[in-house]
DNA sequence: TGTATTTTATTTGTCGACAAGAATTTCAGT
DNA sequence: ACTGAAATTCTTGTCGACAAATAAAATACA
């Protein structure tokens, strides 16, 4: 007689697919294991993840809804490339986004938001203790974007996670020399936004998040000139 | 003998089936051809294109991912409805973005924008004329949206668009009672708006773009509030 | 040897069909 | 007539296959 299939679990819940090759790949992005310019190939993920090529299709035009691929008609798919030219736009929407965010917050917060707030603030300063770069990224972004959602604007928190999303592409290309000191400050800077959004005074919370948010660009600035310098640029 | 197929062309090029369809379906939902709610039939669709359900799939996911329609997993699919709970959260963003928009054209317009700007203003000023209130809402959205080009801020026209598209859709459910003599002083505002742009006044861009914002703010909750009146609303 | 042209190969876009899930209808039993 | 289960219908999600468009390779020709 010949053999049954015995394969542990083959079989997939009906919508989840997409979903998950639509967060893998999303993951792998923002993570750089698949760095800017990288080929995507349908049939390969789709051998790859014992699907048809469907499914792939469907992730992948919504991973280009948000700009994290580009497609080439009748071409190429491939990771989007970061734009270095136009940096500034990046900055300016940055800092208006974490300046209306965190002011939102301390306009609309309720009292759960702050535990989670104050949670992410904590992963953050331990990522920092323990000068884990990666995981400072990963947590900062974790922090901003719960103020984000404590403000309650759906509009703002869609715009600024899409940034926040890009920052972290940007900051693991360049997380090698990210090990100094100066991240302390941005600590105590995050301690501090707490307890104005805390006490809810939106005009303090619009000015520390300005001045933290132009120490951050300052300092990815900075990481991206010395990285200049040492070729590191494309 | 039987009839032979002789319709004109009834092949399309390689890639323009979803652009047509993407296209016309976002149209037909703007312009409330298809009210929120309006179920999506796929199969409907695609004899309506003479395609196949693939190239409609991808253009529905596309609309989904704009948000312009909303998915159940395995059961229907429909167009989004307007959060009128919640449209505080939109005014805050539409205001913003106003602001943000204007004041960016004002620092990185070119001499072309201008012309393209002053082009949109023209249509609008002429709609106002002839008292035509649908194109009154879509010239207004293009020539704010052309002030948000010659700002070059992408991460800021996406926003924006996004919201313009969403604020035509509600103009529209309540336009009925948008024929009033108040717009003329729309196009005074916008002509101021235009002057100061192309004096890259930035200070003074940003002060007329908040109270031209604010105008058209409170131009469109005094519609929303007169509607619900008159048992217009659902 | 270098260039133009044909041929091959690779990858995407589209198709028709089938199966799963949910809503609706039918039907049985009380 | 009413409730609950079984069957049907209807829509979506997935599949494998084919055709078009492009890139790469091979061939012909000067």
């Amino acid at each position: 007689m010949t053999d049954i299939d015995t394969s542990p679990i083959p079989e997939r819940k009906r919508g989840s697919g997409v979903k998950m090759v639509y967060d893998l790949l999303r993951d792998e992005i923002l993570d750089l294991v698949l760095p800017p310019g990288s080929p995507i190939d349908e049939v390969q993920l789709a051998e790859r993840f014992k699907m048809s090529r469907t499914p792939i299709r469907e992730a992948l035009v919504r991973l280009a809804g948000e700009g994290l691929i580009d497609t080439l008609p009748n071409r190429s798919t491939m990771v989007a490339n970061i734009d270095f030219l136009n940096m500034h736009t990046f900055f300016d929407a940055l800092v208006l986004m974490y300046r209306v965010t965190t002011k939102l917050a301390a306009q609309y917060h309720r009292p759960e938001d702050l535990k989670v707030i104050r949670a992410h603030q904590a992963e953050f300063a331990a990522a920092v203790q323990a000068q884990d770069a990666l995981a400072m990224i990963a947590t900062n972004a974790a922090f901003h974007s719960a103020i984000a959602e404590a403000g309650r604007n759906p509009y703002f928190t869609g715009l600024f996670n899409r940034l926040l999303d890009e920052g972290r592409r940007m900051l693991r290309l360049y997380y090698q020399s990210y090990d100094d000191r100066l991240p302390q400050r941005f600590v105590e800077e995050h301690d501090d936004m707490i307890a104005v959004i805390a006490k809810r005074d939106v005009e303090e919370a619009d000015r520390l998040a300005r001045l933290h948010a132009e120490q951050i660009v300052h300092q990815i600035q900075k990481l991206l000139a010395r990285a200049d310098r040492l070729d590191m640029a494309l």
